[in-house]
DNA sequence: CCTCCACCACCAGGATCTTCACCGCGGCGC
DNA sequence: GCGCCGCGGTGAAGATCCTGGTGGTGGAGG
């Protein structure tokens, strides 16, 4: 899930970035109204935080922009105080949901996912796999044919990715915006070395391999026939 | 399904009993803890649904009185606020579950399913288990190897959350949320300090460690393999 | 055979985790 | 009230571990 979080307040911010990072979603951030409505125009959102109050242009502006452009990413403002006014101004401005503050992470995490149309919890899987791959996202384990193999942070997230996309080719640009979140060419072979480190340690004893190189295109996660 | 509503609140007493009515069970209804301790006595229910607070007798003291006369009917408290130390408090009293207000009718009917459902003997597990760790939350005493560990109050509620979750991966996050109820983050390293403390007296002589570090995500007590 | 791309071993910088000493606050006994 | 004591939070120092960059090697494709 991509989420963009726009808020001023370092602190706040800090608190719901690193939450919902934790919670393995992509997080980008702005800090004013202003830089908010530029990344969110693009509309690669699929849930957008946005405080109430904010620098340059504020949250019910912001909404009321996007909206205005033809944007339709729900957004949840933060608030101070949600009376009943605030709600009803929000609302027409094209929110989609109101949160207090100070709030829970665990509210703010539901209503997200509520808004964004995720089933919660419940039916989200929890495990993926891949022939006798498989990985376990709550318990963050990975297994090979019942062998657990421990991976980095950043081996964990490749994996993830390329395990929702198994079966698909994944082309390298794909790979720095989804795993490492680069919006640039790095020039350099970071993914190779990457994809280098998760092929050692799943194919360890003489396994197939799992890992395709597609020359000049990028790679694909598929089952050995 | 026979159910018994003890709740002073008419209008949420109201609301609760038209819907489990609606949904073709049969209801009875006591405004205090008196009349509910009454009523309740018989064990004809299959399940209570009892308001934390009450007139004459609150609901922790109902339900307390229940188990001590032997009726093990499956209760589930309604309660204003459900911390965590409101929840120990009301699992030690014997109830079975915790839902608190405002709540949606559809989760009490989900929940009060599940708790009939459930074998009569397994009552909410009363200790908590991890390989050789144990800790009694009627007792407050918490056993590695048969060996009796004491901890401090923030040490109990910290162990307490990671081995209701044991084989999870808990983030800084919901620690901090759950353990601390602070809803910011800090910048400090309360959290680490305090693992490092439970870790200490766990793993005193030279035991296999249970806590693990998931770097860059969290921890996760686990047995050791 | 030549070129280009992919692979991988290695390293240093830096991010993250661990631990420790210290201190404030509140409870308790006197 | 007063002072002691213990719990729990702070912050910094040090250990540990990750990760991206570099550059040489090897193999695929033309």
């Amino acid at each position: 899930m991509k989420i963009l979080v726009v808020e001023d307040d370092a602190e706040t911010a800090g608190y719901v970035v690193r939450g919902l990072t934790e919670a393995g979603h992509t997080v980008d951030q702005a800090t004013d109204g202003r830089e908010g409505l530029f990344l969110a125009t693009d509309g690669a959102y699929d849930v957008l935080v946005v405080d109430r109050m904010l620098p340059k242009l504020d949250g019910l502006g912001l909404v009321r922009a996007l909206r205005a452009a033809g944007v339709r990413t729900p957004a949840l403002f933060l608030t101070a105080r949600a009376g009943v006014g605030d709600r009803v101004e929000g609302l027409e401005a094209g929110a989609d949901d109101y949160l207090g503050k100070p709030f829970a992470f665990a509210e703010l995490m539901a209503r997200l996912n509520a808004l964004a149309r995720r089933p919660p919890l419940s039916a989200e899987p929890t495990v993926l796999r891949v022939a006798d791959l498989e990985m376990d996202l709550l318990k963050r384990v990975v297994t090979r044919a019942g062998q657990r193999i421990d991976l980095q942070p950043r081996e964990f997230r490749l994996l993830e990715y390329l395990m929702r996309r198994a079966g698909q080719v994944v082309t390298r640009t794909m790979l720095l915006e989804g795993v490492w979140d680069f919006h640039f060419d790095p020039k350099t072979s970071v993914v190779e070395t990457h994809i280098s480190r998760l092929r050692a340690k799943l194919d360890r004893d003489g396994a197939p391999p799992l890992i395709h190189t597609m020359r000049g295109a990028g790679y694909c996660l598929r089952a050995p026939d």
